[in-house]
DNA sequence: GCTTCTCTGTACGGTGTCGTACATACATAC
DNA sequence: GTATGTATGTACGACACCGTACAGAGAAGC
C-alpha cells in the first residue's frame, strides 16, 4: 500500500492548506478498520476521531434494545466524531465500520488542540458537520415516507459512491439493521431489484449492474442527501 | 411585558458570561413571532438567527412536495440557525413558528462576528448544535419504530416542556405535518389519549391532564432526546 | 462423503397506516 | 337565527410491513 497516497485520500484532510496539514501530520495515525468494528458505542467516551480513506462508517441510533437504524454514513468525505469538535466528549450514536479499509485517526485531545490553531480545519469540519446534520434530517424523512425497496436502492448508491466500487460485501441481515426493517423485508426488496436487473447478489456479494437504473429506482433523497454536501463544501 | 425579564429567558444567552452578553446586546433585537411564521424556507438564505424566549420553533424536512416531517424542536434552550455558526449560509430545513411568543434575533453577519470574539457563546452554541443533532437522530429512529399514539404523546410532552404550560393551541391538521402522518391518524391517536384521560382538547385547544400518565404513554425517546441535552449542557 | 453453519427465499395471519370520502360539531360573522 | 368556515369524528378497502416459522442452497470444516 502506498502510504503517501492513502494519507490524502480523505478529502477533509486533503483540502486543507498544506501548512496546516503538515502541522497535524505528526498526530495522525494510519489504521486499518475491519468490517464490524465498533469505533464507539452510544454514550461512550470518544477517544479518537477518524478520517476514513477508503473505509466506510455507519452512524446508528439504537432503540428499545431491539432495533437499530442508520442515521448517517461517513466515508472519505467526512470524519467520525464531530461531537468532539462541538465540545462534547461522548457519542450519541454508535459508529460501526460498514466497509473495511483504512482511516487516519487522531486522539481527541490532539484534534481539539489542532482545531484551535487551524482555521482551515475548523472551517472544513464545521461545513461537514452541517452537511452531516442535513443528511441525518433527510434520512429521517426518507425513513418515514419511502418504501423499503426505494430506500434500499438509495442506500446501495450512497455506499457505492463512498467506496468507489460497484461491488461490496454486505449480508441482508446487516442491511436490515441499516434500514431498520426485518431481514425478510430486505430479501423482498433486494429480490425486486434483482428481478429488474439493477443489481445482483449472492451470499452477501452485492453487485450494482445498472447504476443509472438504480438511481431511477431510488427516491429523490439520494440526490439531496448525497450530492448536496459535495457541491456545497467546495 | 417586562423587557429585562424577557431578554434573558433564552438559556443559551442567559448562561453566557455577563461581559460577553453585554457586548452583543446592541445587536440583539426583540421580536414577536406569530404562529405559522416561517423564519426561513428550505434552501433559503438565513438572514437572522433567533434565540427563542417563550416562543417555539419547529424544524421541518419536506419531501416530495407532499409530506412534511418535524425533525427538531427549538425553544428557549436553543437557537434557530445553527448552520450559520457552522459556516453555511443556507438552511437545509424549514423553520416554522409552532408556538407564538418572543425571541431575540441577530443578523447573521453580527452573529458570526460575535462568535469569533466570544468563547462563551461559541461553546454554548457548539454544545447546543450537538444536542440538536442528537435530537434529530433520535427523532429519526422514533419515527421509524414507534406508533403514532406513542409519538404524539412524546411530542406533546416536548412541547409542554418548552412552552412551560400544560395548555397550548394546535390543530390536528398541524400535528399531522409534525408527525408526518394523515390528519385522521392524529385524530385516532389523540382520541385514544383523550379516552385514557391523559389529555383533553377541543378545536385546537389542547390540555395535558395527566403529565405523568402521558410520559408513561410516550416512548423512551422522550427521556433521551428531551432530558439529555439539558443535563449535558450545564 | 457428510455435517454444520450461514445466507437467502417463501409462507401466513396480523396490524398500523394510507388515501379518500363524508358526517358531525363547534365558532364566528352577518 | 342562519349561514359559513373550521375542527374533529367515522368508515372502508388497500397495502406495506411485522413477527415468526421453516425450507432450500451455498460455503466451510472434518
Amino acid at each position: 500500500m502506498l502510504l503517501s497516497q492513502t494519507v490524502i485520500a480523505n478529502t477533509l484532510l486533503s483540502s486543507m492548506p498544506r501548512a496546516e496539514y503538515v502541522s497535524m501530520m505528526g498526530h495522525l495515525e494510519l489504521v486499518n478498520l475491519a468490517f464490524g468494528d465498533i469505533l464507539y458505542e452510544m454514550d461512550e467516551t470518544i477517544k479518537y476521531v477518524y478520517f476514513p480513506n477508503d473505509s466506510l462508517v455507519s452512524l446508528l441510533t439504537l432503540v428499545d434494545r431491539h432495533h437499530a437504524l442508520e442515521v448517517g454514513m461517513v466515508g472519505s468525505e467526512g470524519l467520525v466524531g464531530v461531537a468532539i469538535a462541538l465540545g462534547e466528549d461522548q457519542s450519541t450514536v454508535r459508529a460501526m465500520v460498514q466497509g473495511a479499509g483504512t482511516a487516519m485517526r487522531m486522539k481527541t485531545a490532539h484534534f481539539r488542540a489542532q482545531l484551535k490553531q487551524s482555521k482551515g480545519l475548523q472551517k472544513s469540519v464545521n461545513l461537514y458537520t452541517n452537511a452531516l446534520m442535513a443528511q441525518i434530517a433527510q434520512t429521517a424523512a426518507c425513513n418515514r415516507f419511502h418504501r423499503v425497496e426505494t430506500r434500499l436502492a438509495r442506500w446501495l448508491l450512497m455506499t457505492r459512491d463512498r467506496v468507489g466500487m460497484n461491488q461490496f460485501h454486505l449480508t441482508q441481515e446487516f442491511l436490515s439493521d441499516m434500514l431498520g426493517v426485518r431481514r425478510v423485508g430486505v430479501t423482498k426488496a433486494a429480490r425486486a431489484l434483482k428481478d429488474r436487473k439493477l443489481i445482483d447478489y449472492s451470499r452477501g456479494n452485492i453487485d450494482i449492474l445498472d447504476g443509472k437504473g438504480l438511481e431511477h429506482a431510488a427516491c429523490s433523497c439520494y440526490q439531496l442527501s448525497n450530492h448536496r454536501p459535495h457541491v456545497r463544501r467546495s
